[in-house]
DNA sequence: CCACGAAGGGTTTTT
DNA sequence: CCCTTCGTGG
C-alpha cells in the first residue's frame, strides 16, 4: 500500500491530478517527455491497488506494439504483484479487435479460426478478383481500401473524398465480398468489424460494458476515426475513459490518424476534465530548444509552453558529412570514445537506410541491434510454411492456397489452378473439398492429377497430426512432405543461404506454443500483429547501438540520439508535397529530438548511394529551421564553396567518381521531380555537365558572399552577373523556397546552372 | 508446365 | 541495388 504512495509522490502537480481524476472523462494533453507514459502506468496501478479496480476491468489500449510492450513491463515494475499486470488488457487497438473478434466474431458469420490477411496478403485477395490487372495498378486501389476502411467507410458509404474514379466503389466492394468468402479479415477489419460486431450485438455490446470499468487510451493522436468509433462504443456509462496525447506527436496521418479526434474529445464526452502536463523531464534545455525552434513551424498546432527544469547541456551538433558510408563513421567514432552503446540511438526515416551503419559497423567491431526491421517473417520460406499453416486453420483461404498449391512444382500451372478453382461455387468455398472435386472429374493433366492428389492428402495428414495435437510433428511433416525441405536444401547448396535453418527456426518458435488448434491460431495471429517478433528474443534486450525508425521510438528514450539522413528529398521525404505532408514530417522530427535526453547529434550528407547510383544531396529544410546559434556545426554546407550544389566543392570524392555520380543523376533528367528546390534544376544544366565539363572541375576558393538575407532579394530577375567559372550571364529564374532563393542564370554560350543566391559566387555587374 | 535470363522499376513511415 | 515481371526454349 505504500508503495502506491510512494508512486504518487513521484508525480508533479498536474501528473497527480491525472491519476486521482478517476470519473469525469478525462483528456491529457502532454508534452514530449513529460512523463504521460508514467502517469498511464502509475494510475494503472492506482486504480488496481487504491480503488481496488480488478486488473481484468482495466484496458489500455496503444497504437505500436513496442508502445504496449513497454507499458506493460512498466506496469509490471509497479504492482506487487506481476500477475495484475498480466491480468490487465494492455494491447494494441489492432490486437485488441482481434481479441474480441476471436471471442464473439461467429456472431457477425465470422469463423471462429479466421486468419488475419497483411497488405500483401491483401493485395493478392484483390489482385485474384482482378486477375487480368496489374498488381501494380491494384496497389494504389487497395491502399485506398484501407484508407477508406481506417476512416471507417464501408464499400457502401459515399467515397466521393477519396477523389478516386468511379470503377473504385465497385473494386472495393468486390474485395470485400471475396474477404467475406474467404473467411479472413484484414487489418483494418480488425476495427470495422469489431464496430460492425458492437453494432449488431447488443448483448455483446453489454457484456463489454460490464467488462471493462477502465479504458486508457496512449498516443491518442494517432487514433483514426475508425477506431474512435470503436472506442466510443466500448466505453458503457459506467466506465471511465482516460485519453493522453500530444498533437506535436501525431506522426500516422497517412494512416488515417485523426488529430481532429484530440479536438473533438471534450465534446463527444461532455463534462471532460482536461490536464495539460508541459514539464519536460527528459531532455536538456538545448535539446528541447531545437525541438521548440522547429515545431513551431507548424501552423495547424496548439500553443503549449514545454519547458524543463533540467540543464542547458552540451549543445547539439550538426555534422555535414560526405556519404552515408562517412555517416555511419563518424557515429560510430562518437560512438567509440565513450563506448556508450546502450544508451544510443541511431534514428532514421526509412529503414533501407540501417544498411550503411550495419555493415559499418560490423567492421568497427560497434554492437547494434536493428529494431522493427522484418527480418524474419520477411523471407519467402518463412512465408511458405505459414502459407500452410494459414491454410491449415481455414481451408477457405485462397490467397495461400494459391501461393502452396503448386510450390514447390508439382505440376499444376495457371491452367491447372483455373480448373480446380472452377469447382469452388459447388463446394462452398472450402478448398479442398475443391480440390477433391477436381481430382474426381478428371479434368486435370496426367501431371496435375498426380500433383492434386499429393496436395490434398498432405493436409488430410496434417490435420490429423493437428486434430490429436502434434503441433511440431505437424509442421515438420508439412515441411518435409510439402517438398519445401529438399527444396531449399537444394538452393541453400547452390548458394549457402541457411533457409533451412529458417524453417527450423520457425519450428522451434512454434514449439513453444500449445500443441493445439488454438495453440497454431494464438501463434499465427500473435505473427500477424507483430510480425518483428518471431523466432527471435526480444532485441531491445542484446545491448549495443539501437537502429531504429523515428516512427519506431515513439516513446522510448536515450541519453544520446542520432539523427541521420536530414537531407531533401530522403526527410522530408520525396512524396512531401502538401504542407500538411511537410508538417507531419516536422513532427516525425520533433519526435526525434526529443527522444534525447542528453546528447544530440544531427547528420546530413552530401552525397548517398540510392539504388546504387550516387546522388547529391540538399540538407534538409529542417536545418535551416533550427537557429544556428543553437548547434555547434561540423563540416561544410554543400553549396558553401560558391558554386550551387551542382558544380563542386564536394572535397573527398575522386572527380571521376563525382562525374559519373552526376551523369547518373541528373544526366538523363529522367528522374522525376517533385516541386521544390530540385524541380528548379533546369536540364539543360545537366547536359552542360554531361558534355565534359568535369574536365575543369576543380575545387574552387570559398568567395563569401556578405550581403544579409533578411527574406530581401539578393538578385533581381534579369541581372546581369559574372562568375569565374562561366563568365557572364543573367538571372533568368528566381524562386523562394522558405527562406532561400534560388536563382537559376543563364551564361553567355547558352549555359545555365542553379544556385542558392545566398551562398552564389557571383558577382553583380552592371547598373543596379 | 517449368526453368532460366533479360528487362524494368521501385522506398517512406506501421498495424 | 534488389526484386518482381515478362518472354523464350526445352
Amino acid at each position: 500500500m505504500a508503495e502506491i504512495e510512494k508512486l504518487l509522490a513521484q508525480l508533479n502537480e498536474h501528473q497527480q491530478e491525472a491519476v486521482l481524476e478517476n470519473s469525469a472523462p478525462l483528456l491529457v494533453l502532454a508534452g514530449a517527455g513529460s512523463g504521460k507514459t508514467r502517469v498511464i502506468t502509475t494510475k494503472i496501478a492506482y486504480c488496481i491497488e487504491k480503488l481496488g479496480i480488478p486488473p481484468y476491468k482495466i484496458l489500455a489500449v496503444t497504437f505500436t506494439n513496442k508502445a504496449s510492450k513497454e507499458m506493460r513491463e512498466r506496469v509490471e515494475s509497479m504492482l506487487p504483484d506481476k500477475d495484475f499486470a498480466k491480468d490487465c488488457n494492455i494491447r494494441t487497438f489492432h490486437a485488441f479487435g482481434a481479441w474480441l473478434l476471436r471471442r464473439f466474431g461467429t456472431e457477425i458469420g465470422l469463423d471462429s479460426n479466421f486468419t488475419i490477411y497483411d497488405d500483401d496478403d491483401s493485395l493478392s485477395l484483390l489482385a485474384s478478383c482482378y486477375p487480368s490487372h496489374k498488381k501494380k495498378e491494384l496497389q494504389p486501389v487497395m491502399k485506398r481500401i484501407s484508407f477508406a476502411k481506417d476512416r471507417g467507410l464501408g464499400c457502401h458509404d459515399n467515397l466521393s473524398s477519396l477523389k478516386m474514379d468511379s470503377t473504385f466503389p465497385r473494386m472495393f466492394e468486390a474485395y470485400e465480398d471475396k474477404l467475406h468468402k474467404v473467411g479472413n479479415v484484414d487489418f483494418a477489419d480488425l476495427i470495422t468489424r469489431s464496430i460492425e460486431l458492437l453494432d449488431a450485438r447488443p448483448d455483446v455490446q453489454q457484456w463489454v460494458h460490464n467488462r471493462f470499468r477502465v479504458v486508457l487510451v496512449d498516443e491518442y493522436q494517432d487514433s483514426n476515426i475508425a477506431q474512435f468509433e470503436l472506442l466510443r462504443r466500448l466505453v458503457g456509462p459506467a466506465c471511465f475513459i482516460c485519453v493522453v496525447g500530444d498533437d506535436d506527436q501525431s506522426i500516422y496521418r497517412f494512416r488515417g490518424a485523426e488529430v481532429q479526434n484530440i479536438l473533438s474529445f471534450p465534446e463527444v464526452y461532455p463534462g471532460t476534465k482536461v490536464v495539460k502536463l508541459e514539464q519536460n523531464y527528459r531532455s536538456t534545455q538545448n535539446i528541447l530548444s531545437v525541438a521548440n525552434t522547429v515545431i513551431k513551424h507548424n501552423k495547424g498546432r496548439h500553443q503549449k509552453k514545454l519547458w524543463t527544469a533540467n540543464d542547458q547541456g552540451s549543445k547539439p551538433n550538426l555534422l555535414y558529412v560526405q556519404d552515408e558510408t562517412d555517416e555511419a563513421q563518424r557515429v560510430g567514432n562518437v560512438l567509440m570514445r565513450d563506448r556508450n552503446y546502450d544508451g544510443s540511438a541511431i534514428l532514421y526515416r526509412t529503414n533501407a537506410q540501417s544498411v550503411a551503419f550495419e555493415t559499418t559497423f560490423k567492421r568497427m567491431h560497434i554492437p547494434y541491434k536493428v529494431v522493427g526491421a522484418l527480418q524474419f517473417y520477411d523471407r519467402e520460406e518463412v512465408k511458405d510454411v505459414l502459407a500452410l499453416l494459414f491454410l491449415l486453420m481455414n481451408n477457405r483461404d485462397e490467397v495461400n492456397f494459391k501461393r502452396m498449391v503448386n510450390k514447390p512444382p508439382r505440376g499444376i500451372g495457371d491452367g491447372g489452378v483455373e480448373k480446380i478453382l472452377s469447382f469452388l461455387g459447388e463446394s462452398e468455398g472450402d478448398l479442398f473439398i475443391t480440390l477433391q472435386k477436381a481430382v474426381d472429374s478428371n479434368i486435370l493433366s496426367g501431371k496435375a492429377q498426380g500433383g492434386a492428389q499429393a496436395f490434398l492428402s498432405l493436409f488430410k495428414e496434417a490435420n490429423r497430426l493437428l486434430d490429436s495435437e502434434e503441433l511440431v510433428e505437424c509442421a515438420n511433416f508439412m515441411i518435409r512432405e510439402s517438398g519445401l525441405f529438399e527444396y531449399y536444401k537444394k538452393i541453400d547448396n547452390q548458394n549457402s543461404t541457411g533457409k533451412v535453418d529458417n524453417l527450423e527456426a520457425l519450428v522451434n518458435a512454434l514449439a513453444s506454443y500449445d500443441s493445439s488448434r488454438d495453440g497454431l491460431a494464438l501463434f499465427l495471429e500473435q505473427l500477424c500483429l507483430d510480425p518483428t517478433t518471431l523466432g527471435k528474443e526480444d532485441p531491445r534486450d542484446k545491448p549495443g547501438v539501437t537502429l531504429i525508425t523515428m516512427h519506431n521510438t515513439k516513446g522510448l528514450e536515450f541519453d544520446r540520439v542520432f539523427i541521420a539522413g536530414l537531407e531533401d528529398e530522403l526527410f522530408p521525404g520525396k512524396a512531401s508535397e502538401s504542407d500538411d505532408d511537410i508538417e507531419e514530417e516536422r513532427r516525425i522530427f520533433y519526435v526525434a529530438v526529443t527522444r534525447a535526453r542528453k546528447e544530440l547529434y544531427l547528420l546530413c550528407a552530401k552525397a548517398r548511394r540510392i539504388w546504387g547510383k550516387t546522388s547529391f544531396q540538399h540538407p534538409s529544410r529542417f536545418i535551416d529551421e533550427i537557429d544556428p546559434s543553437l548547434l555547434s556545426v561540423q563540416g561544410m554546407k554543400p553549396g558553401t564553396l560558391g558554386n550551387g550544389w551542382e558544380t563542386g566543392g564536394y572535397q573527398g570524392l575522386g572527380l571521376l567518381e563525382e562525374r559519373r555520380a552526376r551523369s547518373n543523376t541528373y544526366g538523363d533528367g529522367s528522374k522525376p521531380r517533385r516541386e521544390g528546390i530540385a524541380s528548379h534544376i533546369p536540364s539543360s544544366s545537366s547536359n552542360l555537365i554531361h558534355q565534359g565539363f568535369g574536365d575543369k572541375l576543380k575545387t574552387f576558393e570559398m568567395k563569401k558572399n556578405h550581403e544579409e538575407t533578411n527574406g530581401e532579394s539578393l538578385f533581381p530577375l534579369g541581372q546581369r552577373v559574372f562568375s569565374d567559372l562561366y563568365g557572364e550571364g543573367e538571372v533568368i529564374t528566381l524562386k523562394k523556397s522558405g527562406d532561400r532563393e534560388v536563382i537559376d542564370v543563364r551564361f553567355s554560350g547558352g549555359r545555365k546552372a542553379t544556385f542558392i543566391s545566398k551562398f552564389a559566387a557571383l558577382e553583380k555587374i552592371g547598373g543596379d
